[in-house]
DNA sequence: TTGACTCAACATCCTTTGCTACAA
DNA sequence: TTGTAGGTTTCCATGTTGAGTCA
């Protein structure tokens, strides 16, 4: 008996001869299609299917590639932490997740399993920045013509880079073209409607790229399913003073003043008292997602929400924060330096006491780039930005972050002091200064990240 | 082609506790 | 008495991005 299987608009479709689909081996996420008689799994099975075909002993009738094979080379020489890597990453079938610190060279290990896969290949990122990088990188390097989709172009390509928002809207049509996809920022997938790219492509080989695999909702564990587990991690700890600058992390504590610190008090007893009387107890993750329902028919939770955030502004944006950059800035007179907040305002209030240059969501295109250009080549030494430096950028060196603000959350922690990690050329230190509100939640909030 | 706009998607947002109605 | 479920269609606010539309 020989078994069919076909791409069909971001699924697999199974024949077999006179409707014998019953009689088949359970197959991978196969459900029968009453309508056609036929079986039918999302794209992403296809690898499983065929492996359980193949152990079944059945004979394979497979139309869903028909992929040219590529014949590229490259003139990289992997370092040894980036051997292993793509080893252990073959090593699981072609597929999973690398989880490598910024700056360790990931697009290189991308680009080697190209070389050795020599199949088709899809490109995923999450902004238009990285698709230029990655584009103008693989242009260098191959001798092929890449296709790029997002950024107001669609051309399609063996080698293609896209936008995970481009991907989402042409996976069902390419989910046949490519027999290796990688997607950088790999975290991103877990997104409830990204999740959907990598269903509706058939690609068999699946490599993944991030710095923060896990992710505090546990998405991850969707993405390990589509992707694959994680192959190999390495910690920024484990390359600074080799492949990357050693660097020291300060926090200092700094006093509310006594008017912010009333304000604070009040604001947060306010959130506390009613998330005690409606027996929130933020034991699970969802418990903050229920208080945020209530608060769409209930006042009170609504003001305790509202005062929370009341509250966090006041001790991000702490008064005496601003006097202590003031004395770092002082102090690094000859450093390069990126202050990172959590606020648009506090930006631009910084920009404007410190005549620092800023870039927020609301800096255009061409004013960003003319800022980080001259950032590059030294005309500025430091600049301040809100949230928007931390990932896909291509932001150029620095050896001091200042971070005024920020989340809990782990992967901007570990995205900002990225920034400062690139090696040094006389070897120096590189340091993160964190400026914390001291006794309140901010302390957690730092805890909480690292 | 560009620039200004809108829209949708995504991410973060968190603390020290214990109710109430209903079915079996 | 004990065990269990308890919104249905999420979504307080802020920040960031890519795609699409229109002039």
């Amino acid at each position: 008996m020989s078994v069919r299987l076909t791409y069909e608009d971001g699924t697999i479709r199974v024949d077999a001869p006179e409707g014998a689909v019953d009689s088949l081996p359970p197959l991978p996420g196969v459900e029968a299609d009453p309508r056609t008689g036929n079986g039918r799994a999302p794209a992403h099975r296809y690898a499983a299917i065929r492996r359980a075909l193949s152990v079944a002993g059945l004979h394979v009738e497979d139309r869903v590639l028909d992929l040219p094979a590529l014949d590229l080379s490259t003139a990289y020489d992997l370092r040894e932490y980036q051997r292993e890597a793509l080893d252990a990453w073959r090593d699981a079938d072609d597929r999973g997740v690398l989880e490598l610190p910024t700056g360790a060279g990931k697009t290189v290990i991308a680009i080697e399993a190209m070389v050795e896969l020599g199949t088709p290949t899809l490109v995923v990122v999450p902004t238009i920045d990285l698709l230029e990088q990655w584009a103008t990188e693989l242009e260098a390097e191959f001798d092929v013509p890449i296709g790029r989709f997002g950024g107001g172009t669609q051309r399609q390509e063996a080698i293609t880079v896209s936008t995970y928002d481009s991907a989402y809207l042409k996976a069902e049509d390419v989910g046949d073209a490519f027999g290796l996809v990688v997607f950088d920022e790999v975290h991103h997938l877990g997104g409830e409607g990204y999740r959907d790219i990598a269903r509706l492509l058939a690609a068999p080989a699946r490599l993944g790229l991030t710095a923060t695999f896990e992710r505090p909702d546990d998405a991850h564990e969707v993405v390990a399913e589509l992707v694959g587990d994680r192959a190999y991690s390495v910690d920024v700890d484990d390359l600074a003073g080799e492949h990357l600058a050693p660097y020291d992390v300060r926090r200092i504590e700094v006093e509310l003043t006594p008017a912010e610190r009333e304000r604070y008090d009040a604001k947060q007893s306010t959130f506390v008292e009613y998330v005690r009387e409606a027996g929130i107890t933020f034991t699970n993750g969802s418990d903050y997602q229920e208080l945020v329902k209530r608060s769409g028919n209930d006042p009170r939770a609504r003001e305790a929400l509202l005062a929370k955030s009341a509250a966090r502004d006041i001790m991000m944006n702490a008064e005496r924060k601003i006097e202590r950059l003031a004395s770092i800035l002082d102090r690094h007179r000859e450093d390069r330096i990126i202050v990172f907040t959590a606020h648009t305002d506090l930006v631009y209030r910084l920009s404007e006491r410190f005549l620092l240059p800023a870039i927020t969501a609301e800096t255009g295109a061409e004013e960003r780039r003319e800022i980080l250009s001259r950032f590059r080549d030294g005309t500025y030494g430091r600049v301040v930005a809100a949230n928007v430096l931390d990932e896909g950028v291509d932001v150029p060196d620095a050896n001091v972050a200042v971070v005024l603000s920020g989340s809990g959350s782990e992967r901007e922690f570990t995205q900002r002091l990225g920034r400062i990690l690139r090696p040094k050329d006389d070897g120096g230190r590189a340091i993160l200064y964190e400026l914390v509100s001291a006794e309140t939640a901010e302390e957690r909030v730092a805890d909480r990240r690292r």
